[in-house]
DNA sequence: TTCTATTCGTTAACATGTGAATGTGTGACT
DNA sequence: AGTCACACATTCACATGTTAACGAATAGAA
């Protein structure tokens, strides 16, 4: 074993909001496993649902997903009937991704468990620390910046 | 278009934690990438900095790395020197990780920019909200518990 | 209009994530 | 000793992450 090194003083925050983030989507996971839907593929359906037919780097900045991955996803999602993708008539550059409605269906067949889980969850670690939680995240973000805005 | 779909009442947790853990993360990419060492790299020899010499399945545990991914991530640090594995003498099953000098090394090399971006971070989010922060990872995780410790 | 810089999405090459299945080593029971 | 169940790491097949490079389409300046 190599001469101790301290000169890494500072708790190792990327890893204590990933392992933050396992701790809570384990919970979620199992659910998405049996509707045969990826994380990311429900991370793209359900920021879809919320804001509306989007453009890929658009997806790309709000659900972490690169670019490059982005666009095997969307291609895979397609296939399987979840997404519709048709390019602007005046720019052919351009793609508009949009919720099919399988994609709506699936969501909705989903909703129920994803909610109650919710709940489990505001009810383990209480409402008010729930609350707390939210605000501190988006405090955060707030505070620290976007992440560059360039995912590829 | 479909149908607009509100069964999904709660914001979406998992996500919140990836982007924030992506808005700080986006700070020390670039150390790491000067470096030439991967993100999973650096989360492996900081854990067993701080841990001392473990087995595939605990860093596993500790670095949110499923177990086959862990692998050939020991696999590449083997090959180019971070770390050492040795197999159990009483069991040949189990083997033992331990970051080698080149490793310990690199960290004290890479150690004063990470601080750096640290203490930039403490100046964006302030002392006391960073203490807050951390507290409110850490109360999550305890009473969500444990990602049901298998992460394959 | 023509050249140029920029903006998109995509491809390429390699590393990692994920769930299931494999294979080998260990310990418990017979 | 022999069988059985279990514990580990690994392998497999496929999806995704990551950086750089690419190519087509567009906008702007010469």
């Amino acid at each position: 074993m190599p001469t101790p090194n301290d000169s890494l003083k500072h708790r190792n925050l990327p890893l204590l909001l990933l392992q933050a983030r396992e701790s809570v989507f384990a919970k979620f996971r199992p659910i998405l496993n049996d509707a045969g839907v990826t994380e990311q593929q429900w991370r793209v359906i359900r920021a879809l649902l919320e804001y509306g037919p989007m453009e890929p780097r658009q997806i790309s900045n709000i659900c972490c997903l690169a670019k490059p991955s982005l666009t095997g996803i969307l291609a895979r999602m397609d296939e399987l009937g979840l997404v519709l993708r048709e390019r602007f008539q005046n720019d052919q550059r351009r793609v508009l991704i949009s919720v099919s409605d399988k994609g709506a269906d699936l969501a909705e067949q989903l909703a129920p468990r994803i909610e109650a889980t919710y709940a489990e969850l505001e009810n383990l670690i209480g409402h008010a620390f729930a609350r707390d939680l939210y605000q501190v995240l988006d405090l955060l973000m707030e505070k620290v910046g976007q992440p560059a805005a360039n995912s590829q």
